[in-house]
DNA sequence: GGTTGAGAGTAGAGCGCTCTACTGCGTGAC
DNA sequence: GTCACGCAGTAGAGCGCTCTACTCTCAACC
């Protein structure tokens, strides 16, 4: 920067301004600046430029595992939106182990960015309470309502009951559910299900799973095997839905002719040809922008929590049909 | 850290010993310091360290893409690689556009990361050339060998060999590749695979497509209406592979007892139930850690560029078997 | 008792920038 | 001709840390 200036004949001070497209230079001094800036390859150390102005104009995001494209398609919400108000994005990741969260987020408040996205998968409430102490936080999970930050999540009791309207409206009623125990946001797909389920006159079926295809495939065992199966198999979500088409595949049962099944979170899977499965959308990308939002407010002096439920949507494609018979 | 040094009845550079786990500390004050530095809830100043200390321990990964699963992972490799020597590593995205990834490569540069791993799609050559001669820097790309910069790419040449092997030991002599253009990869992998093909004396049958679904499903339809079709296809990669199998379904035809499909890159799609896809497997976290590896030799002062062919390997699922008749 | 030296701690400059308060200078009003 | 004011630019303190060079203390040794 020295240089600069001194190759330019003014100010370090003038210098700067250029660099932040202060209106106070003149074009003279601009041109003059930014020629000599560019001849000696400089650019300005961000660094030292945070630590003077004390705000770094940057977001952090902190995301449980960068493999799952939930995250990275919140992500890539929070960007777009940031972006707009010109601010940068820093992404830390914490691997998909609890304590690689805990590190990351460490990282970016070491960092003294303005304000943080929490993208976490569990929510060690303790830990990232302390976090919203420090620095403006929202976070993309479904947990309580923590008083010092803000949370936006998907509104897993009205996907659910998307689901049961669905299928109530092509005439089952003998719907079974596959679940995710306390896997993330499961519990609340589970009580929305069994709560749309009652409010229809219809017993809910539960059977034990997770998210992985394995166990679709093992729930779809057992329920193939019951005196009367269901005639509808709503899966935890799109991974554990295809283990159920693999069984029923190889069982020769016809989708949806005998069987309708549901997945859950609209992935890439679910619009495979093979797939072709209907399912729930949830809007990932919008929890990052709004989640970036309401962090820009609080960034701004917001201080009272919002917490924001997110509409999710239905997708239908080809593993729905009416009820046999 | 003047508040927590007058807490703890000792000078500021004491602190900065503490913090950076100096043995030049007797164990009292260590103790003593620490002690001060929680009660405050005192946490260092990344910018400021790194700014006073010229160096930021840091690596910068820009990524062209955090949808794909093959950057993502390359960034876990680099992560984990970097974690070993105690580095961090800072994520930027270029969200799928040439101009965003220099803008995130940009934003390392100014952030003057010890060293940056290029996850980039394309090889905006000259570009990048400049970025590698501000900083160490290490591309993980299919391009040709820059002299600034070292380069880990995948051998892609050697995966179609692994393909036409595979294929022809099972007895197949019709082979038809669908090819992407001159999308990442694509090119070599359809050099690789012509060349393979004239090696074993056979005669490479090459079909136009992309690396989307419904591009393998097209050309699934034009190799089939051929006079005398292929009894094996090599799709340009997975999802390629998955529009294949959903057109060959549709037609009846039996897989594999038919025809035999590839897929390549061995991505999630390919282990699920309903494909189980014969594929070629890229070590893509070995891209990344061997990819830092370099990059650590070069910020520790190699100069001489490195150029590294990574080699794939097959994945035998169920999609290939003997060549009918 | 004096010398040496290792160990523990400190003073203070400096990293590269921003930002507040200030200086000149030219212009227009009276 | 004088004063006020706005514009362009500058000086220099300060952001929170590290790091070099220095001091001080105390134990060991001859």
């Amino acid at each position: 920067m020295e240089d600069v200036a001194q190759h330019a004949g003014v100010s370090r001070a003038l210098v700067s301004l250029v660099m932040n497209d202060s209106p106070r230079v003149s074009e003279k001094s601009r041109q003059k600046v930014l020629a000599s800036a560019s001849e000696l390859g400089y650019r300005p150390n961000l660094w030292a430029r945070n630590l003077a102005s004390g705000q770094t104009n940057t977001i952090g995001v902190m995301l449980n595992d960068l493999h799952n494209p939930y995250f990275t398609e919140l992500a890539e919400g929070v960007a777009a939106t940031a972006a707009e108000s010109g601010m940068q994005v820093l992404i830390t990741s914490g691997w998909q182990q609890d304590s690689g969260e805990v590190a990351a987020t460490e990282t970016l408040l070491n960092l003294r960015t303005d304000g943080i996205v929490l993208g976490a998968a569990r929510f060690s409430g303790e830990v990232f309470e302390d976090v919203a102490q420090q620095t403006p936080t929202v976070a993309v999970s479904n947990f309580d309502k923590p008083k010092t930050m803000d949370t936006v999540c998907n509104d897993e009791a009205r996907g659910a009951e998307l689901v049961v309207e669905h299928l109530t409206n092509l005439g089952h009623t003998r719907i079974a559910h596959i679940d995710a125990g306390s896997a993330p946001g499961a519990p609340q797909r589970r009580r929305g299900f069994t709560q749309a389920m009652t409010n229809a006159g219809l017993a809910p079926i539960i059977i034990e799973g997770d998210y992985r295809e394995e166990a679709g495939r093992a729930a779809a065992e057992s329920l193939m095997s019951l005196h009367e199966p269901p005639t509808a198999i709503f899966a935890a979500n799109d991974l554990a839905a295809s283990g159920v088409l693999t069984h029923l595949r190889e069982l020769g049962v016809d989708v949806p002719g005998d069987i309708s099944v549901m997945g859950y979170d609209d992935t890439v899977l679910a619009d495979l040809g093979l797939l072709s499965l209907t399912t729930v959308h949830q809007p990932r990308q919008q929890f990052g922008s709004r989640a970036t939002e309401l962090l820009l407010e609080r960034i701004a002096g917001r201080t009272a929590a919002k917490h924001e439920l997110i509409a999710p949507s239905l997708v239908v494609r080809a593993t729905t049909g009416p009820a046999k018979g």
